[in-house]
DNA sequence: CTTCTGTCTTCTGTATACAGAGTACTTGAT
DNA sequence: ATCAAGTACTCTGTATACAGAAGACAGAAG
């Protein structure tokens, strides 16, 4: 890490700037944990994750801190650092959690979101709907995401969107193992459809009742895909 | 500044546990922003901090990252982490989310809550009445939260008290400094009368738009102690 | 008097060192 | 062969050391 470096190199961007080493581990932690690299309970060895990442544990260990206060690992005093296994009973929870959220979101977004807004979402949708049709389950669900977070920016309430992006954060992995059938995928890009037609109508209640079941279907959807996924209870 | 530190942290009942370490450094940093011993914008320096507190920087920078994710602190790169300021939009985006999430909670609670449940709420209470007619503010205030939490957490829903939590205590120093007048003070007793009532009648439209009131009220009450709270926005 | 610049101090960010708890392995007894 | 106790290794938690950036300050130039 202290190597002599040469400099007279320009390094385009392999070179990682000193301030942003933190963040630069949160994001390769997010990674590990959300791509199954480290797998729900196992521990967090600082050592090799460190000499894996090029770091020390110093700022690793920071980093981990920081993911535990956002809950996506567990500390255990003497013990470090566990990726946390959530069970069925706490991704309902978190699901109901972002229903609510969405609900409220979506209902404020047809009375003060601009129109201006309102287009990008719909640019995200049929992007989507671009992914759908051509079987990209990964940019899909990336699009998916993205357009969720974007319908719940739209009401214009920072702390409700940070509220969201952490439970959708935690969820991440969850959803990123569910590969859904065709019948359910097409039932939740059918959900997708109202959901945007809603937005662009304004129609507030008609909003707020389609996320109430796209929300509620996601956990079904969900549920479904979990039977040996590592979640107790 | 490396002088011998006389180890005055907690030290509440003689030995702190190696493993404890991390939990007081977050409960003593916590303490310091809400009692505003830290005020918001000003810098932490881990030096001094570190020093006041008998730990080195390197656990005390680990709380320092975890209450950043927890939005209580702001890192700058290079300079360090300062007190989050809230600004007044930012406080009532936060009681609106908290809002929401006492209303569903509040709605849920009255459906699903076991009445044992709903009378040790009922206790706290009378508990909290009494502070009110002994003129008690502090342990009112302290009461008040338990009892907001507590009808969250009748809901069952882990994610949602955990949220709910989280916000909660960035508000917590908001909610110290402001002292309302006696009639404000009423009006927010009465308020809470009917909170009970309603519970226990397990009324859950009613539930809901007495704590819709309430948290509406609640950010009156704090917006007109706001004046020079410094506050920007 | 103002402003710019070079230097010095202070503080952050990272690495390394060290002590103690946890974990696994080995050895001995039943 | 199984199980228990002791031992050695591993890993966490904390302290210290060091490099570099930010901020402060003083002196010189305009």
């Amino acid at each position: 890490m202290t190597q002599p470096v040469q400099n007279d190199l320009p390094l385009p961007e392999a070179r990682i700037e000193r301030h942003s080493l933190h963040e630069a581990i949160l994001n390769r932690l997010r990674d590990m944990i959300i791509e199954g690299h480290l797998p729900p309970g196992s521990r967090l060895n600082e050592g090799q994750i460190g000499a894996q990442l090029g770091v020390s544990r110093t700022p690793l260990r920071e980093a981990i801190k920081f993911l535990a206060s956002e809950g996506l690992v567990e500390l255990i005093p003497l013990r470090g650092a566990v990726v946390k296994a959530f069970g069925a009973k706490e991704i309902q929870d978190m699901l109901e959690v972002i229903r609510i959220l969405e609900q409220s979101a979506g209902t404020r977004a047809c009375e003060v979101a601009n129109d201006d807004a309102i287009v990008g979402v719909r640019k995200l949708h049929d992007q989507m709907i671009d992914c759908y049709q051509r079987g990209d389950r990964l940019n899909y669900y990336k699009l998916n995401q993205a357009i969720h977070s974007a319908i719940v920016a739209l009401a214009g309430n920072e702390a409700l969107s940070e509220v969201h992006a952490r439970l959708q954060m935690r969820l991440k992995r969850v959803r990123f193992i569910g590969h859904e059938g065709a019948e359910k995928w097409a039932s939740a890009v059918s959900e997708h459809q109202d959901m945007i037609e809603a937005l662009e109508a304004r129609d507030a209640q008609r909003m707020s009742d389609v996320l109430g079941r796209h929300l509620t279907q996601a956990w079904i959807r969900v549920r479904d895909n979990l039977e040996g996924a590592g979640a107790p209870g």
